[in-house]
DNA sequence: ACAAAAGTGTTATCGCTACACCCATGT
DNA sequence: ACATGGGTGTAGCGATAACACTTTTGT
């Protein structure tokens, strides 16, 4: 059986060491592939980030980014939508892939690659589920996160990066504001998430002359100050205008 | 041993499945880990993708992306650096790690994650290697790939989608120059990359203005038009305008 | 009255586009 | 002479930055 496995890599793989070196096929599938997912929330002052408690070695006590191993027969954008899944409830959220890490000793139960994932939603949606693996639930402010499990906090920190750039030429705004939001509530946002001050008249300029805000006529309420217009964001509009060849920019 | 694995998995990864579902950690441990190396060079009128062509089952005869399994013991950054040191004797390329891929079938002979990296050279700086599990080593235009092996071609379009956004941030034009070279070799090189025409004249003045490039007094040669100014990067330029940040744009 | 954020208009400047034009070389 | 790409100047347009100002709410 070993023998045979071996014969068929190298018919399969054509790979020269298996013919060479004879190292068994097996020494090849070692591995572990996790998930580690980067939810990020946003609410109305900073940009959060969901954690959970680790209730078990190592790294006991501390908090750790949402994850799992990837059964061998899942694959793995659906592993990151289920630990998702089992955390919030949430359905049809767009997790995008962002990078792996496979250092060697990143993990002391063997070798085990993790894919990171980000996504993005409003905190006003979130309801978190019971999980038993995931007993204590909370959001950090990105600026203040405490050393992580693992080597998370690189991983978010590499999230976030990536974020950045996405942020300017996709509207992702939209997915971590409530479904109506005013004006300044978009401003905020991208002040937070690209940390970067805007000037309002031009903010607002740039946004509305992208034609991808519908005014819904409702207004704020019992905010300390002028109510602001709610505006919801024109999904359509935003797709015609990528036929067309559109990008997005700040 | 299989018992006392298990245990340890709980108490490592705190993770629910194994207490519940008494899967034994092993079958989680299944996975082998290969990196594909999307390399690109540019020869004056085109981009190029360096390809193998596979002497074994399956795709037998099929262009591949080179590319290898990674040993448990081993980085995969450095693995990557590895198949290409295998290839063609470069040395200090930088390879870049841009998606990873994981389909539950994509390979027959077991659930091999894939993970992508690209990396920009010069075709005047390659010098292929005998490898023997590189017989034909070939480059491709990338506008006429033919069908690759496994799911290559899916891979190199995300390698070359993540270059264009990478090169509008980034002067990474350089690397695909060679050393000295003209402002007219600088456009063609972007207007390829980026499938875009620039204009002359405006061009230049930005990439002169960005104060990267220095002059080296030498001119072109044995051109059937009036010779143009050689230039080269400028790169202690370039890292204290990062420093001072500073973002490349085109 | 005051604070606080919504919302608007103006101006000056900068950068970019488009286009026209000249230059040097090989055939 | 001509084709080819190198190399430069400029006029006009449009986007943007900077800033001043008015409006509407709660306290």
């Amino acid at each position: 059986m070993e023998e045979k496995k071996e014969n068929s890599l190298e018919k399969v793989l054509g790979h020269q060491f298996s013919a060479f070196y004879k190292i068994s096929i097996d020494k090849f599938f070692q591995f572990a592939l996790s998930v580690d997912c980067v939810i990020l929330g946003y609410n109305e002052e900073s940009l959060n980030l969901l954690v959970i408690e680790r209730g078990a070695q190592p790294h006991i006590g501390k908090m750790a980014l949402p994850g799992d191993l990837v059964y061998p027969s899942e694959d793995m954008d659906l592993a990151a939508e289920r630990v998702l899944n089992e955390l919030t409830d949430l359905e049809d959220v767009n997790m995008t892939q962002f990078h792996s890490y496979g250092q060697v000793d990143r993990h002391p139960i063997g070798r085990v690659i993790t894919v990171g994932y980000y996504s993005l939603i409003s905190v006003d949606q979130f309801e978190p589920l019971a999980s038993s693996w995931a007993d204590n639930v909370s959001w950090l402010n990105v600026k203040k996160l405490p050393k992580l499990a693992f080597d998370h906090n690189e991983i978010v920190q590499e999230a976030l990066r990536s974020l950045k750039e996405r942020v300017r030429l996709q509207p992702i705004g939209f997915e971590l504001l409530p479904k109506e939001f005013t004006l300044g509530q978009m401003q905020n946002l991208y002040e937070t998430v690209l940390e970067v001050k805007f000037d309002k008249a031009n903010f607002r300029k740039k946004i509305l002359g992208m034609g991808l805000l519908e005014e819904t006529g409702k207004l704020q309420s019992d905010v300390p100050h002028r109510p602001g217009k709610l505006y919801s964001f024109n999904k359509k509009a935003y797709e015609s205008l990528l036929q067309t060849g559109y990008t997005f920019e700040l």
